[in-house]
DNA sequence: TCTGGGGTCCTTCGGCGC
DNA sequence: TCTGGCGCCGAAGGACCC
């Protein structure tokens, strides 16, 4: 494509009318939600083993130096005061939904990014005239749902709206006219255009390109071989303000799959046969409950040294037998010749197809023992799903933040487990903040719940 | 006491059929 | 019959995002 059929895409639209919402901070601020004693302290969401990574600090973290990505004990030395809690995917799923639905009162076209972020086309819905006020009630009203903030940018593009809403925050709206674009994108550093990671920013910097200005002054051949065809095309028209993606109803899901980082390194053949088994079970999880087949299985390994290889297996069709899949898993791991220690086994299904067949019949033990038998490293997310799957706590199923409740001192949440002694705080959404309690789990049993989900009426 | 887990997309390379 | 070019597909790896 030549640079000026390049800017004619440009002229799509002509007003400020994409909004791009995302929820600050979003796994931290469901927590101080329901967690009245954490509102207003440092809190850390992630993995709380001992390789475990921050998936989401909170501001008061951040402000410690915290941040996502971050290793969780260096975050903990950082912010020695925050509480540390395992992801709670089912409250957050719950929190999304509400999100998504506010939104979908501006437009019809919601084009949902991840579980707290959206793109919303106010040309399809009855607010294009008005996108500031439209913002201002929505916001309003996912507070009121919520009580979360989200921050709202808007936009002639993707790109403006996305990063004015980076800009606003947090908790605010940003609203970039046609007109103030240029002045808006140019101060910007590349590293702040979505798509331009480290390897991106340290090819450009080569090139002295360090700010939006900077990539604007790059002829489209010099991107192009800086960082290929597709990225190069892409950065010459980003740096434009030229975007013409539209916003769209997101489309089919193209892998599913699991992967588990093991505290310790694990090797021995029986010992990787057996992950292999339990991740794959998690996969073969998650694949059901998307319904439908796969044709391709790719096993991941990482090894002691953080080098990666991925081995792939394709079969000659579609399916959805698990003995079939299994099967394929551990051929695709064994082509991955592992002789030495093993940090991560991954299992993950490709190529999906939604009418793949099970032969039937099959034996359902084949299948089923590992979701019920639920082992102590797997995510709990699923775990708490229905009646049949409620648990007593125990240290070995404890993870602090999970939800739990008691005969008489009602809902609460786990601080932590030590044997038979457990610290709790009873408190909830709208209960006042509490002080932690420590039972002995043999005289006051706690069962782990599911949380407490807010609702479109509630 | 470095470096998670869920994904998507892109690039490169090799094999194969035409 | 041989060879080159092209398009397509699968495999592997890498970059990136939240």
């Amino acid at each position: 494509m030549d640079p000026v059929q390049l800017a004619d895409a440009s002229r799509l639209r002509t007003r400020a009318t994409v909004l791009h919402a995302d929820a600050d901070s979003f796994f931290a601020a469901v927590e101080q939600r329901d967690k009245p004693s954490l509102r207003g302290r440092p809190v850390l969401v992630g993995g709380t083993g001992p390789r475990g990574v921050v998936s989401t600090a909170s501001y008061e973290a951040r402000r410690a130096g915290a941040r996502s990505a971050m290793s969780m004990s260096r975050a903990r030395r950082l912010s020695p005061a925050a509480a540390v809690l395992y992801p709670r995917f089912e409250a957050y799923s719950a929190y999304s939904r509400m999100i998504m639905s506010a939104l979908g009162t501006l437009s019809e076209l919601v084009e949902p990014l991840s579980i707290d972020e959206a793109f919303v086309d106010l040309e399809a819905g009855p607010f294009a005239d008005d996108p500031a006020g439209a913002a201002a009630d929505v916001r309003a009203r996912i507070r009121e749902l919520t009580g979360l903030a989200v921050s709202i940018g808007i936009g002639r593009t993707k790109l403006v709206a996305k990063l004015a809403s980076d800009a606003g925050k947090p908790d605010g709206l940003l609203v970039v006219e046609p007109a103030q674009e240029d002045d808006f994108l140019l101060p910007l550093p590349v590293r702040a255009v979505p798509g331009i990671g480290p390897a991106t920013a340290a090819a450009l910097e080569r090139l002295d390109v360090r700010t939006v200005a900077d990539l604007r002054r790059q002829p489209l051949d010099i991107l192009t071989m800086t960082v290929g065809e597709s990225s190069g095309v892409n950065l010459f028209r980003l740096a434009r303000g030229i975007d013409p993606r539209p916003v769209a109803v997101s489309g089919e899901r193209k892998s599913v799959g699991a992967e588990r980082t093991f505290a310790q390194d694990i090797f021995g053949t029986d010992l990787i046969a057996a992950a292999i088994d339990r991740v794959t079970d998690e996969a073969l999880r998650r694949l059901t409950s998307h319904g439908g087949g796969a044709r391709t299985v790719v096993a991941k390994v990482r090894f002691a040294d953080f080098t990666t290889l991925t081995r792939s297996v394709t079969l000659a069709q579609p399916t959805a037998e698990p003995a079939e899949l299994r099967a394929a898993a551990h051929q695709a791991a064994r082509a991955a010749g592992i002789s030495d220690s093993v940090r991560l086994l991954g299992v993950s299904f490709h190529n999906l197809s939604a009418h793949a067949q099970l032969t039937l019949p099959w034996d359902a033990e084949d299948v089923v023992p590992a979701v019920l038998d639920d082992p102590p490293d797997a995510p709990v997310d699923g775990a708490a799903g229905g009646p049949e799957t409620l648990r007593l706590l125990s240290e070995e199923n404890a993870r602090p933040g999970l939800d739990v409740e008691h005969d008489t001192l009602g809902r609460g949440w786990v601080v932590h487990v030590r044997g038979r002694q457990a610290t709790v705080r009873f408190e909830s959404v709208d209960t006042p903040p509490a002080r932690s309690q420590v039972l002995d789990l043999d005289a006051d049993p706690l069962l782990l719940v599911p949380p407490l989900t807010p609702t479109l009426d509630g």
